[in-house]
DNA sequence: TAGATTGTTAATCGATTAACAATC
DNA sequence: TAGATTGTTAATCGATTAACAATC
């Protein structure tokens, strides 16, 4: 393990690959597996996950491989899963209503605490029992819950101001699903979600092969 | 422009952000734009917008800069955005209700044809005036509307079947959303959109700052 | 012409992978 | 021990960026 080098990007985009696929093996009761066996499962050579794991420490046995249980919890600390992190959601509609919904969340210690729209028509409806409430909130139930991370689900004409509302009452880290760039401070995290951008990249290659 | 030389990953990934970027000019009646502007608004330096368009052709004026209507036609021709595309989705649940409704689709010339499901409950349920079809018909629905790309909205235990499925009727192009790998034939592309592992890099980033 | 900006080459930077000593 | 597999170094590969001639 190197003390100094930057840690790939591309390492730390790897690692939830790593962590999901060594969950379900544990699911399985498979105890011990070789970084070559760990690849195969995600597409990538051994030696990619042996230098990914290396910038975090030594988990392995040389000659046996890892052990699943022990490189599970080593990741779910790296990741900052072993932590519990409350979430505010910005926008009630169909896709913020897919989020609410989404199970893939509780499992990694996440949940959506509140969710907020600025439409008055939306405002009081449940979403899976939680009640839309106004963005004047905000401030309130960021501060009640302790919330450090936001999902923006608004129209991209509105991202901006919302991101702008988010970083002013302390939240850290935001899931934009907006199609749109906002543009943050330096010590806010942001992971565009950009649905569209997503799907033309596909229709680049359906377009190249007619 | 070179002829034999492969067009990085990276720089098919940035066409789509300077297709939305040249599009939102041009509704601004920008006529003309340099790539160090067009750099800006989409967080990259000039030299790579550049060296980017350089791999389709020659669409600058030097001194001058990009004409916006032209280079944007361009750009819909090199992804493909002039032809129309349409889509099955399988997977009728709160995602693929978001995704019927998400209207960035139609924008671009993509148009979900037909909402397919297993599940009894669901089949016949209309999402935004589309009827939810038995995955019984998708032979049927894709030979009618001559459909090559596919979404798959369904639990990551049945992803791989679905994706199966997809392959047997002649699907070029997959838009994965379900949280697993799905293996598919060299000639048919996938786009995973795990929303657990973006967020999971989220976590990350907020673990580490705390 | 003088100033601006392209398109492209070459240098730099960063990530992947091959090779292998260490060791179970 | 013999076979297997790690962790790490060094080589390779690919992408970004600096520099600049071409030219509007």
């Amino acid at each position: 393990m190197k003390g100094k080098i930057a840690i790939p990007r591309t390492t730390i985009e790897r690692l939830p690959l790593y962590y999901r696929c060594l969950a379900k093996l544990d699911k399985m009761d498979i105890e011990v597996i070789s970084s070559k066996e760990l690849g195969e499962r995600i597409g990538v050579p051994s030696t990619q996950v042996r230098k990914d794991l290396s910038y975090y420490g030594e988990f392995g046995r040389r000659g046996v491989g890892y052990e699943v249980k022990l490189l599970l919890k080593n990741l779910e600390r790296i990741l900052g899963l072993n932590n519990h992190w409350p979430i505010v959601l910005v926008g009630a509609g169909n896709l913020g209503r897919a989020l609410v919904n989404y199970e893939g969340f509780r499992k990694l210690g996440l949940e959506i605490k509140a969710v907020l729209d600025t439409d008055l028509n939306k405002i009081g409806n449940s979403i899976s029992g939680i009640t839309v409430q106004s963005i004047k909130n905000l401030k309130e139930v960021v501060e009640k819950y302790n919330i450090k991370m936001g999902i923006i689900a608004v129209p991209a004409a509105s991202a901006q101001q919302v991101a702008d509302q988010l970083v002013s009452v302390g939240i850290k880290a935001i899931w934009n699903f907006a199609p749109t760039r906002i543009i943050v401070p330096e010590d806010v995290k942001v992971k565009n979600e950009d649905l569209s951008v997503g799907i033309i990249g596909l229709v680049y290659h359906l377009a190249r092969n007619e």
